[in-house]
DNA sequence: CAGAATTTGCTCGATTATCGAACTGATGTT
DNA sequence: AACATCAGTTCGATAATCGAGCAAATTCTG
């Protein structure tokens, strides 16, 4: 191997790498694995699988139940520097709370993880029955989804691009579009109208406007979105609805 | 050293058990670290934190700026198996808007995770302007809590005497209760009772009402809870809220 | 219910990743 | 400008990790 392209490992923890593996492990819904399930989704050897969970229980962020273990509530110390640390519930959920009250839809904010959004804060609807699964720290395709299209839309060229090109686009919905170069297309559309407007594109029956969220230095750092049910609103409405996350997504902004 | 005493190590990954010492560095509300902020945190030599570090910002967990990490969107990867596999969201968020909606007060879940309470899943009052900074991953001392002294009165005895005497209860107001025979006291009365009622033992001014949830087996597995000004309630609206959590208690208790 | 098949737990020598002291350059301070 | 502190890197010694292999437990199946 030539060291060029290999670049000799650059010093990193490789157990460390390997352990956290063990925890992504978890990414799928799974409440509860066995150690070799995660031996054979991590691609780790038994025995170092092994050690690791035994690692994870010990320091209380799993728990074994006749041989297959789940995440305690511990784990959520994990997340606490990026959460507690930015205030991001205390600080933006009432900016969403505001907006969706306006609005009378349940509002989201989504930041970029590689090649999905993930749901960073949530303002329900409390009067509405939720039909929507979200919640704070679901992950959705960037491709079919209106947050995804409207982060991506304002992304660096060479990241949209690589982003866009990593994974062969799968198909969601009758309707999803996976042609690159029509995706390409509706990101231009999205970047000169300011918002994406995506229709069960991912969920059948299911559409979404999303705005994008710059920092104050002009990168994007995600998007504000509601979701609702195709039909459910007509041209007038959505432009209504567009025009508040402008405003919603202005003032999140300014609180990065 | 003898060897019942220290049991020989127990096979585990010290590496690993390290880098997890490096995320958990951010507890308290850190955004960024440095390199040797995390070294002196950790306890750890400052070579080994900057391995572990590396590896961190290698797997896009942390972000570098200027010699200061921060906790990128990614961790929350970390904690999906807890919160998305369970559907803690999904299924315990609507029985809490149910009853914050009765109650006319925002309603919280919490789970103990060794002498903190970490709160699990909230229902925001949008109506009401937020004066509690309470968010999910937020974490509050047991001994002068209600929710804390909730779940406390019903762990298994021994648990909860190791809790008690594990560190000396710190003094958060002029109120706090600090001598353990007092608390045991009102650990018992709360047990009877089959509630908590704290008032300006953490936060002055904030009174609190808790009742435990068990599971399905019987053992206590959290709190729901409200905050509210002290003063704001009298012994009636009181009641009415115990009856109220208690049904709370029973649905939340049901789904796990 | 026996016997096979699979899963799980654990051991131990070889290997290799990790450790950390020491040095150097960068940055900030009086 | 001189000093002090912080940040990045190197490299040999050491100790932790690896993983094949075996035994026990569990599950499947005819």
């Amino acid at each position: 191997m030539s060291e060029d392209t290999a670049t000799v490992g650059a010093e990193i923890s490789l157990t460390f790498q390997k352990g956290l593996r063990v925890l992504e492990a978890y990414l799928d819904g799974s409440v509860s694995l066995s150690s070799s399930e995660i031996a054979t989704r991590t691609g780790l050897n038994r025995s170092v699988a092994r050690r690791l969970i035994r690692t994870l229980v010990q320091a209380g962020y799993l728990t074994e139940d006749r041989g297959r273990y789940a995440m305690t509530v511990r784990v959520l110390r994990l997340t606490q520097g990026f959460t507690g640390g930015r205030g991001l519930a205390q600080v933006i959920q009432p900016i969403l709370r505001l907006a969706s009250h306006d609005i009378g839809d349940a509002v989201s904010f989504s930041m970029q993880d590689e090649t999905e959004a993930v749901y960073v804060a949530h303002a329900f609807m409390p009067s509405r029955f939720t039909l929507n699964r979200v919640t704070v720290g679901s992950r959705v395709p960037l491709l079919p989804t209106a947050v995804g299209r409207a982060i991506l839309a304002f992304l660096p060229e060479d990241e949209a691009d690589r982003i866009q090109t990593a994974v062969p686009p799968p198909l969601y919905t009758e309707q999803t579009e996976t042609r690159l170069p029509v995706i390409r297309t509706l990101l231009a559309e999205t970047r000169a109208a300011g918002y994406a407007y995506v229709q069960s594109e991912y969920v059948e029956g299911v559409s979404s406007l999303a705005v994008p969220v710059f920092r104050p230095d002009g990168a994007v750092v995600g998007a504000v979105s509601v979701i609702f049910s195709q039909g459910e609103h007509n041209d007038q409405d959505r432009s209504r609805i567009v025009t508040r996350l402008r405003q919603c997504s202005a003032d999140v902004g300014a609180s990065f």
